[in-house]
DNA sequence: GTTTTCATTGAAAATGAATTTCATTTTCAA
DNA sequence: TTGAAAATGAAATTCATTTTCAATGAAAAC
């Protein structure tokens, strides 16, 4: 299922999906190995997409484009964009792993409807503060951590309602 | 691998232990499923230990108090204590459910090392009042979040600093 | 430009945790 | 008791993820 999301970024622009493309050759080059059409197709069906994508969701969409593509290969090439920070892993709690583009992203978190998947993001910079103080208070050094909210969205409270109601 | 805890708890008293199991003897009577002894082993297993126990760990346990209880029951059962408040899933974000006794426990998160999977619980206010005022903004019936912290703790940070000095 | 060397690719197989199946055993209400 | 319903546990299944491997392709070296 793909998911709606809300937040303050306008759709990716060609700028930006060449200086990603950029960012993924580079990276490509310092860990030797080699740039391929595949992995670029990946990467812009990657950025195409405002959602947070499961290796299998994305396989779909690079399929459009690119119907010999296999989806081992988009799983590998997902790999490859987290390490490089273009993607980052968000961890719905589903079983499912998705990734959402970072590039040029504020630090955000996750609020999801456990009914339709749909989820909204939000920004908290106490979160991100939080970190930083329990960090320091038990001696660790911190290095990411993960914040989600689970709950009911307006949408399904009021289909909720109307298929029950009193 | 068996986790560290380190928090504001005594160990689990004889009292609580017995109340526990009225609770879930209560709830299997509500639901209407029968109370069994393997299901009042696996309680008394899961209590004795303040660990985050993945349910292979937690059959390791039984199987030391009654090596016939099958992993198939410890799994069943797991999701029996969650349904009535016992236990809740934590999830390390290492691909393994585990499972935390929750009777009687301040609500609380975890800080996790991610060289030796030890971890640290910590409180705060901050994190339960910014759950309802999320959900409240995106009108949004929360029901629940998670929040983990991840970095190295000082003794993995020792270790490596040991293992390859400048 | 050609050769040579590795990395890449993708189908298929493997993995591994979670979950379900099913024949047998146990619980417990009547 | 006893019989209906649930529980049990070994084995099978599911399903996402990860690895394998033979064929292909990229790019460095010649």
């Amino acid at each position: 299922m793909l998911q709606n999301r809300i937040d303050d970024q306008p759709s990716i622009s060609r700028e930006m999906v060449r200086e990603a493309q950029e960012i993924l050759h580079r990276h490509l080059k310092r860990v030797g190995l080699k740039q391929t059409a595949q992995r670029d197709t990946i990467l812009r069906s990657f950025l195409e997409t405002r959602d947070h994508l499961s290796t299998d969701e994305l396989h779909r969409l690079v399929q459009k484009k690119d119907a010999g593509i296999g989806y081992t290969t988009v799983y590998r090439t997902l790999k490859l964009l987290a390490e490089c920070g273009l993607a980052s892993e968000v961890a719905f709690h589903d079983g499912i792993a998705r990734y959402e583009h970072q590039y040029n992203r504020r630090s955000h978190h996750h609020m999801v409807c456990t009914e339709c998947g749909s989820s909204v993001e939000f920004f908290s910079r106490e979160v991100d503060q939080l970190e930083q103080e329990i960090g320091r208070r038990h001696h660790y050094t911190t290095t990411r951590h993960t914040f989600q909210i689970y709950g009911i969205c307006e949408n399904c409270r009021k289909k909720n309602a109307a298929a029950r109601p009193v």
